[in-house]
DNA sequence: TGTTCCGTGTTTTTT
DNA sequence: ACACGGAACA
């Protein structure tokens, strides 16, 4: 039926094997770079080629973006099939696998079909409220140390009673405790945290013959990628739905385990075959991806681990350039190196910014690479922990649809209750708490009724008042998109209670709101059109949200959840058009980004409901936000890094303490697992390149205000000598017993004082004439767009200005360098 | 009640 | 050095 030829092109004979291997176990031994990606979207393609339905085809894949992808190309491979069916593949990572079904079983599995997930953030509030419950002080117990134990524990499926069971002594017994406060708190909020979705999973599986039976039959073909890094609970989880049919594909290198910290278990893998009798095997050797010089550095290293299964990676590839090794006085120094040798790339060799990236141990390291790459005029795209879904604004506007959805999330109603200020403080919030526990009836609907709680001010009361009319208004208004709430809440409901008509009987929006005009949506903006909506006063003009578009014609009407952003954010006033601060257009643009995030979902999903827009925002990680940026160098830290593959890879901060980081160095007496993960992380970094490899490393870190100084890595130390090319700053002795560069050391030509690391050369073809420039005036930077100098000092070549950025803040640069455009005169 | 300022802890890595 | 939470003030 299908067009094998096409599916089974350009594979190498092993990956053939893999891809035609159709029933029984398999696991897949895929080295880096190896091809493995492609493997397995062209198993999935050949299954479906052979027969087998779309519909009883699972993929489990790392990240979302991973998801993404093989979504797509899987698509792409199955055009002999008609689109409607190509959909039916199953590709989800674990946890939004997990999700989906608990909300589909959520009565046999004890939950709420509303459950909200709970971020890392919101884990942290919720563990201090449960130690704080449990009357353990945060010092006796932090809070991440608590999480981390429920974590340990929730990954062997053991909850807080067995935790009990098992640890007696003096702190796990507090622990256990803390446990069951925090899971009585996450019960009272109808929530779940990220191992819940896992555990609950499993247990469901465990329990339920029907459920089993049923989802076994549904998932007939199960593949599993990066199942180095699965954990028990997803182990078990894999395990039980493959057990009927036995048709389970794993594909992984353990060379790559990076998450032993979260629970993954190396022995899933490497005991594959127990745990799968008759599991063919293929291994992948081949690598396609980097230099045979890249290639034989990395494999050195990784042959230091001692609990490894032995491999040996080979490639076709050019020999390619030495692995370049800089060492730097201090991290800015450092910073300067890497900016340079980017610059270098770009210049020399013609590579376009978007082929290289920076990688790094720890976020912490990126601050003072921004610097000097802001400094140099580099273009760079950060993926990061602190981003778009943490802010603060954004998180508000999230907590107000959770709140939408589960009125009793005690979590978002805390969040924004009181946000933006509606003069309810916190003994108000605790009495409204209080009320709604005794009347066993949820937040929401205690402050409808705050007129009968006592000890409230009339102020707070009344506001309290209007809070729960405009959610219910707005309930009622978007029902269809809410309904699951309700699911769980009210028995046999009736159509009619979703009906268009109850609307304005049951919830009317109160008439003072008639001043925000709720009918006429934002404007929807897109990347590039964000500069444009920005007054050059620094403030959004307000006009321009009321009134969008009616100029460009079509004027842009809302559905779906970005309608109901779009009433939230009026209804609720989250937007304050009177202050027109550089703060306030960033927040506001960050809201506009989210109504923009919730179209898209619409689009892409046009009977979405609002739990699952919220589960999606919940599970994406910064990897999935990754965008294919077009000239902008990527920094990223190695866990990040996973998956991905860039022409140039500097890798930074190769000291003794920062990579390995210094927790992982073997405590007395015990083997250096740790240690051998510090390593596999190196090694995952190094493999990511496919033309050239730098790695460098300062002598010298700032940690908390205090220099310490640092030893090279002894992963450098473990690199061939004849694949490497030393730079080294100093000539400094090291302590005894460090790894040195005793032999051909050559040294990286010191920066002559006072002048900035970029060489003159990046001088060409900037016109800016550094004279130009005085207090008051605006300018706009290639990079970081729109800000008014603060401070300007003169010094020929050497002068800078301190800028106020709309978009990144303030700034200090070097004017030869910073390409600045003059806007106006000032004032 | 809301805002500002100061002292404290904080840095692994993430679904 | 920085961000956050608590205390003091408006």
């Amino acid at each position: 039926m299908a067009d094998t030829i096409d599916i089974l092109a350009d594979l190498t004979p092993e990956q053939i094997e893999a891809v035609t291997h159709v029933d029984g176990p398999l696991l897949v031994l895929a080295g880096a770079g190896s091809g493995k990606t492609r493997t397995i979207t062209r198993r999935v393609a050949y299954l479906v080629s052979v027969g087998i339905a779309p519909v009883n085809i699972l993929a489990v894949t790392f990240t979302n973006k991973a998801a993404g992808e093989m979504r797509q190309r899987v698509g792409e491979l199955l055009t002999f099939l008609p689109g409607r069916q190509r959909a039916d593949v199953t590709v989800a990572t674990f946890h939004s696998l997990c999700a989906r079904l608990l909300r589909e079983f959520a009565a046999a599995a004890g939950l709420d079909p509303s459950f909200n997930i709970l971020d890392g953030s919101d884990q942290a509030k919720i563990a201090k409220l449960a130690l704080d419950r449990a009357g353990i002080s945060a010092e006796l117990l932090p809070p991440a140390r608590l999480l981390s134990a429920i974590s340990k524990s929730k990954n062997r499926l053991q909850l807080a009673e067995q935790f009990a069971a098992q640890n007696t002594d003096f702190s796990s017994r507090n622990i256990a405790r803390a446990f069951a406060a925090y899971e009585q708190l996450l019960k009272e909020n109808k929530a779940v945290d990220f191992d819940d979705l896992l555990l609950r999973m499993a247990m469901l599986l465990r329990d339920n013959a029907e459920i089993r039976t049923q989802l076994q039959d549904r998932f007939q073909y199960i593949l599993i990628d990066e199942y180095q890094d699965t954990n028990h609970a997803q182990f078990l989880i894999c395990h039980m739905l493959a057990l009927k049919h036995q048709n389970i594909c794993a594909t992984g290198d353990p060379d790559q385990s990076i998450y032993g910290w979260r629970g993954a278990n190396l022995g899933n893998i490497l005991d594959f075959e127990q745990h799968f009798p008759n599991a063919k095997v293929v291994r992948l050797e081949q690598n396609y991806r980097s230099t045979k010089t890249i290639l034989k550095a990395a494999s050195a290293l990784i042959t230091n681990n001692v609990q490894r299964k032995n491999k040996s990676l080979w490639t076709n590839n050019e020999q390619g350039a030495l692995i370049k090794i800089i060492f730097a006085a201090d991290e800015r120094e450092e910073a300067r190196n890497v900016a340079r040798e980017l610059r270098d790339m770009f210049d020399k060799q013609k590579m376009r910014w978007d082929e290289m990236a920076v990688l790094y141990r720890i976020n912490s390291l990126s601050r003072v690479l921004e610097d000097s790459l802001m400094e140099a005029a580099i273009p760079y795209q950060i993926v990061r922990g602190t981003e778009f879904y943490a802010r603060k604004e954004v998180k508000d506007a999230l907590a107000y649809m959770r709140l939408l959805v589960n009125p009793s999330d005690r979590v978002s109603f805390e969040r924004i209750i009181n946000v933006p200020t509606r003069g309810i403080g916190p003994g108000s919030v605790d009495r409204i708490i209080s009320f709604a526990q005794e009347k066993q009836i949820n937040l929401v609907e205690a402050c409808r009724h705050a007129q009968e709680i006592g000890g409230l001010t009339k102020k707070a009361a009344a506001a309290a008042v209007l809070f729960a009319t405009h959610m219910a208004a707005c309930r009622a208004e978007f029902s269809s998109l809410i309904n699951q709430a309700e699911d769980s809440s009210v028995e046999n409901i009736d159509g009619a209670e979703f009906s268009d008509d109850i609307d304005d009987a049951d919830a009317p929006v109160p008439d003072f709101a008639a001043d925000v005009d709720v009918n006429e949506p934002f404007p929807t903006v897109s990347a590039s059109s964000q500069e444009e909506e920005i007054g050059l006063d620094g403030a959004i003009d307000a006009d321009e949200i009321q009134n969008p578009d009616s100029s460009r014609g079509k004027s842009r009407s809302l559905h779906g959840v970005a309608a109901l952003m779009d009433r939230l954010l009026r209804l609720f006033k989250l937007i304050d058009h009177d202050k027109r601060e550089a703060e306030e257009v960033e927040r506001v643009n960050n809201l506009l980004e989210l109504i923009n995030v919730a179209a898209e979902f619409t689009t892409q999903n046009p009977t979405g409901t609002l739990t699952e827009y919220l589960e999606q925002v919940t599970l994406v990680s910064d990897v999935d936000k990754l965008k294919d940026e077009r000239g902008a160098v990527t920094l990223m830290t190695l866990h990040a890094a996973k998956g991905l593959e860039f022409p140039l890879v500097i890798m930074i901060g190769l000291e003794e303490g920062t990579l390995p980081m210094s927790r992982s160095f073997a405590k007395s007496g015990r083997d250096d697992t740790d240690m051998e993960e510090e390593r596999r992380l190196a090694f995952v970094g190094m493999t990511r390149a496919k033309k050239r490899l730098i790695l460098t490393g300062a002598l010298s870190r700032m940690t908390r205000g205090y220099g310490e100084s640092r030893n090279p890595s002894r992963f450098v130390a473990e690199l061939p000598k004849d694949c490497i090319e030393l730079f080294d700053a100093f000539r400094q002795s090291r302590p005894a017993g460090s790894p040195g560069f005793r032999d051909n050391v050559q040294y990286y030509p010191r920066r002559p004082q006072g002048l900035p690391s970029v060489t003159p050369d990046t001088l060409r073809g900037s016109t800016t004439s550094t004279a130009a420039f005085h207090r008051g005036m605006l300018v706009r930077h290639p990079i970081f767009g729109v800000g008014r100098v603060e401070e300007y000092f003169e010094n020929g070549d050497n002068s800078k200005a301190v800028i106020d950025f709309r978009k990144v803040g303030r700034k200090t640069l070097v004017i030869a360098f910073a390409k600045l455009e003059r806007l106006d005169a000032g004032s």
